[in-house]
DNA sequence: ACCGAGCTCCGCCAAG
DNA sequence: GTCTTGGCGGAGCTCG
């Protein structure tokens, strides 16, 4: 069997939360349609909890699936003693901090971050949180370096989501970081999300839904995807979405929540990912298709973005 | 490792 | 009075 999740119910969870893990991990299939990842809901004892919704949730596990787990989620609940008073019952915590401890990776949706830093296990670390409840946060844990300007933070074996939606962005972020971008497309396609938020843009976009077409600069990043391999100025960009630069930047960060130029690098990025995988493309060409123009500026933008260079990049995720 | 030219981002502000 | 636009310039970045 592949890859073992735990989500852990807590009492109180909010079901949408609960649900976004599975939904997407089992979405994620390899090129003959199998399951890449084993996903079971459960509670610490192996006994029902309430949900935000009304209704009780008796799992098919306990702390077992805990034990058994590679990577551990916990979703947020409605008044969490976390949030409240920055801690959490003794047993949560010890067995949290035993899984950390063997090496599962733990994550954490929204305010299920809370949990995680009662357990001490955030301690020094950079994390995110819902953008919400910011000020409590910081005032319950001052030791984590909390940045609740991003959708999530991967800090390795420990990863935090901002609010609900958010956690789609990170369990995409992490079939992709285990897979390949191919893999986190496919699961978001048969999901039918968009493929993905890369980590760092921000929560709080003045527009989360992008006008359709009409005015706005949705045209202009329509236009610059078609000619991503040449290069692109932000005056002849500005001219095609008619606007003037200032405005075009303007309307631009307001949209998508990322500069123009930073919007740029992750769409090159991600094509470079993408001719990575399924190609055997040289990546002096791939950055020539890519509109980095050089290997140096592609190996230079990887780096930054994914962590790794082209070649390591592709060793990992083509699918012969 | 360093440097200068050129570009990008964004606060500020006046004009429509 | 309120809102949007877009020019300006400084800080910071990238590239050769």
């Amino acid at each position: 069997m592949g890859h073992r999740i735990a989500v852990l119910a807590l009492d109180e969870v909010y079901s949408f939360d609960l649900g976004v893990p599975s939904r997407i991990f089992d979405a994620a299939l390899d090129e003959r349609g199998n399951p890449y990842y084993d996903t079971v809901v459960c509670t610490l004892d192996g006994n029902p909890v309430r949900t935000s919704a009304g209704y009780r949730m008796a799992p098919e596990h306990g702390g077992e699936a805990i034990e058994r787990a590679d990577t551990v989620i916990v979703p947020p609940t409605r008044n969490c003693p976390a949030v409240g008073t920055g801690t959490i019952d003794p047993r949560l915590a010890a067995a949290l901090r035993a899984a950390a401890a063997r090496g599962a990776r733990i994550m954490s949706i929204c305010t299920g971050a809370f949990v995680l830093a009662a357990a001490g296990l955030l301690d020094r670390r950079p994390a995110t949180t819902h953008w919400i409840v910011t000020d409590r946060f910081r005032a319950l844990f001052p030791t984590v370096r909390l940045d609740p300007d991003v959708l999530f933070v991967d800090d390795g074996d420990v990863l935090t989501s901002a609010g609900a939606a958010a956690g789609i962005d990170l369990c995409l972020h992490m079939v992709r970081r285990d897979h390949g971008s191919e893999a986190a497309n496919g699961a978001a396609r048969r999901c039918v999300v968009p493929p993905w938020r890369e980590g760092g843009q921000a929560q709080y976009i003045d527009r989360p839904i992008p006008e359709m077409s009409a005015q706005g600069t949705a045209p202009a990043r329509a236009w610059a995807l078609s000619r991503l391999d040449r290069p692109i100025n932000l005056g002849e960009w500005a001219a095609a979405g008619r606007m003037s630069v200032r405005t075009f930047t303007r309307r631009f960060r307001e949209e998508t929540g990322q500069s123009p130029a930073q919007w740029l690098i992750q769409q090159r990025v991600d094509r470079a990912r993408h001719l990575l995988e399924t190609t055997g493309m040289p990546v002096e060409r791939v950055a020539r298709e890519t509109g980095f123009g050089t290997a140096m500026a592609l190996r230079k933008r990887m780096r930054a973005v994914v962590g790794v260079a082209p070649i390591a990049y592709r060793r990992a995720f083509r699918t012969p």
